[in-house]
DNA sequence: CTGAAAGCGCTAACAG
DNA sequence: CTGTTAGCGCTTTCAG
C-alpha cells in the first residue's frame, strides 16, 4: 500500500532526468540506446505504471473516447462495441462505456460524467437527446458520432440506418407476398424510437396498400423468447385471421416462431413472419425468421474510424453522414410461393 | 471549438474566487446561499463542464473503477456488467470497461492501460493471469476482485462460483437419473479456464462411479444454436448409444435440443440434456433446457459492493472470499421419471 | 464563510 | 541527444 510510483522514482533509479525518462517511455523524440536501455529497466524492475491523469492535464490530450449506449442486455450494443473495440484496438484511443438504460437523464448525467474527462470524441446512440445533452454535445469542441439511427438531424457526424425505411421496406416485402392482414408485436419502450421509426415505417407503407395493422401488442420484461409465444398465441386467439406477424425484434420473432411450430401451423403458408436484427442466433432455429440485418457491428466500425481521422490534430472535420443499408433477409418465414 | 471553460471563468463570471466556486460545485464546506446561487447560475449559463482530469490529479482521487472482461458477446458477461452498474449507480464511483478476447497477452494491455488512469479498484474476471498481470494487481495498491471463479488463488478479493463444483454436481445430478453414457460438448477454447474447470468437475464426478465420459467435442465460431444442432447430429452419428449430453453453455446445449426434437427423439427418457448459465432464453423453448445458474448479476453487484466499502479511506480491507452457490435448474431434459 | 498559496505528476517549449 | 523551466486546472491547506 506504498505510494504509487512516479517518473521521480524511475528518474532516480536511473541516474536519467525525468524529462528524458519521459521521452523514452512515450517513445518520443531521440534518445540513445544507451540512456534507453537503462531507463527500460529501471521502470521494468520498479513496475512503474505512468499517471495518464497527469499526463494528459499536462499534454492537454486525452485518448479516450465516450460511448454511450442504452442498454447491454439486447445484444444489439455489444456488437457495436466490438465494431467500436476492433477499430480502436490499433490506435491510442480507447473507448469508455457508459449505459443509459434508454433514459434521457440518466444519459444526460452519464454524458456529462464522460465529458468531465475530456475525451476526445463521443459516440452515442440515437439522435434524439435532451436539450442539455445536446447543447453539452454541441459545445464539446470535439467529434461526436451518434449512431444506429439517421432519421433526423445530427449535432455533428452519424451512422447508422433508416429506421423508418427499413419499416417501409419490410411493408413492400410483406404486401409482395401477399399478406393483408397484419399483426404487430414490439416492446413497450415509449422511449425507443428507433422501434418507434420501424413501426411507423411499417404503418406507412401498408398504408399505401390501403392496408392497416389489426393487431397490436406490447410487453416489457422477462424472457423475450417466452413472451413472443405468449403474445403469439393471444393475438391468434384475439384475431385468428391475421396472416403475418411483424415483430420488433428477433428474440420474440423467435418465440412466436416456435410457438406456431409448436402448433403445427404451416409458416409462412399460413401465417409469415418476420422480426428485426439480423440476431446470429437465428441461424439454428428449426426454420429460420424473416429478418433486417441492422448492420450493428459495420455501424460501431465507421463510427470508430471517424473519431479516429476526426480527432487527428490537423483534421478538417467535416460531419459525415453515413446511411448503411440494412438487407432483408427472407429466411423460411416470408415467402409464400417456392420459388422453383 | 472553443477552449474549453476552467474554474477561472466561472470565478469570473460570478464574481467569487475559484476556490469557492470549486467548494459550490462539489457541495464541500459551507458557503452562504447567496454565492451558492451566484456560482451555480453562472455555471450553468456558461455550460461548464468540470476537468475531472485536473481535479483527479489536484485531489489524488480517481472515481473509476476498472473492470475487465474476456468478451461482450458471451451474454453472460453484459449480465455482470449490469450487476455492477447497478450498485455503483448510486455512489461516486463509475465503472469503466475493457475487453481482453480471452488472450493473456491483452489482458495485460489493458489492465496497464486502465491502472494507468490509477481506479479505485479493479474488477477482473478469472484468477488466471499472467506473472506481469498478477504484479501490477498486487502492486497497485487499490481494491481488486477477481470475479466468476473461485478454484485457485485469488490476488485479493474473490466473487464467484466454484465451475469444478459445478461440474460435480451436474455429475452427480446426471448420474442419480440413471444416465450412463455421456457425450460432452464445449467450445474450442484452452483459455476458457471457467468451462475448463467445469469438463474436469464433471470427468472426476462422473469418475467416481466408474463412468468415462465417452464422446467430446468442440466447435468454434458461428451461431452456437446452429453449431449445438451440427455437433449433436454428428455426435449421435458417431455413437448413437449415448444418453446424456452436456454442454458447456446453454446456447450450443438449446441448439442440441431443437435438434433432437426435430428428429422426434425422446426427451429426456432416451436422451437426457444439459446446459449451463442460466439464459433467460431458455424459458420458451420448445422444452426446458436443464442448466445451472451462474449468479451473473449477484456476482456483479458483490464485486461492485466490495470496492466500494474498501475503497472508503479507512475501509479496512480485509480480502473477502464470496463463493455463490450455482443452484441447478432440472427444466424438462434431465428428470428420466417423471415425477408424480 | 471566503481567499491565497502551493503543488498533484507529467509534458511542451526551449536551451544547451 | 539531454536537461531546465513553467505550467496544465483543479484541490488541499492554511489564513483570515
Amino acid at each position: 500500500m506504498h505510494r504509487p510510483l512516479t517518473l521521480r522514482d524511475v528518474s532516480a533509479a536511473s541516474g536519467v532526468s525525468e524529462m528524458t525518462v519521459s521521452r523514452v517511455l512515450r517513445n518520443r523524440g531521440d534518445v540513445s540506446d544507451s540512456t534507453r536501455e537503462k531507463v527500460l529497466e529501471a521502470a521494468k524492475s520498479l513496475g512503474y505504471v505512468p499517471n495518464q491523469i497527469a499526463g494528459s492535464l499536462a499534454s492537454q490530450q486525452v485518448n479516450l473516447v465516450a460511448v454511450i449506449v442504452p442498454s447491454l442486455s439486447n445484444m444489439v450494443f455489444p456488437e457495436v462495441l466490438t465494431g467500436i473495440n476492433q477499430v480502436l484496438e490499433e490506435s491510442p484511443l480507447q473507448p469508455v462505456f457508459g449505459v443509459t438504460d434508454y433514459l434521457p437523464e440518466k444519459e444526460e448525467r452519464v454524458l456529462y460524467e464522460m465529458l468531465s474527462w475530456r475525451p476526445s470524441g463521443v459516440i452515442i446512440a440515437g439522435i434524439e437527446h435532451s436539450e442539455a445533452a445536446n447543447a453539452m454535445l454541441t459545445n464539446a469542441g470535439i467529434p461526436v458520432v451518434e449512431i444506429m439511427d439517421t432519421d433526423g438531424r445530427p449535432v455533428d457526424n452519424v451512422v447508422g440506418i433508416s429506421h423508418r425505411q427499413a419499416g417501409l421496406e419490410m411493408a413492400r416485402a410483406i404486401l409482395k407476398q401477399g399478406y393483408q392482414r397484419i399483426g404487430f408485436m414490439g416492446t413497450k419502450m415509449p422511449l425507443d424510437h428507433r422501434a418507434r421509426k420501424r413501426f411507423e415505417g411499417l404503418t406507412e407503407g401498408l398504408a399505401k396498400a390501403g392496408i392497416e395493422i389489426e393487431e397490436r401488442d406490447f410487453y416489457s420484461g422477462g424472457s423475450a423468447l417466452a413472451k413472443g409465444r405468449e403474445m403469439t398465441q393471444a393475438m391468434l386467439e384475439r384475431n385468428p385471421d391475421l396472416d403475418f406477424l411483424y415483430y420488433s425484434n428477433d428474440m420474440i420473432g423467435a418465440g412466436g416462431l416456435l410457438y406456431l411450430l409448436d402448433q403445427g401451423i404451416d409458416v409462412p403458408g399460413q401465417i409469415g413472419l418476420a422480426g428485426f436484427n439480423g440476431v446470429e442466433l437465428l441461424q439454428g432455429l428449426p426454420r429460420e425468421l424473416a429478418t433486417m440485418d441492422a448492420c450493428r457491428l459495420e455501424i460501431g466500425q465507421a463510427a470508430a474510424k471517424i473519431i479516429l481521422d476526426q480527432s487527428q490534430p490537423d483534421a478538417e472535420r467535416i460531419p459525415q453522414k453515413v446511411v448503411l443499408a440494412p438487407k432483408i433477409s427472407y429466411g423460411d418465414t416470408l415467402r409464400r410461393k417456392r420459388v422453383v
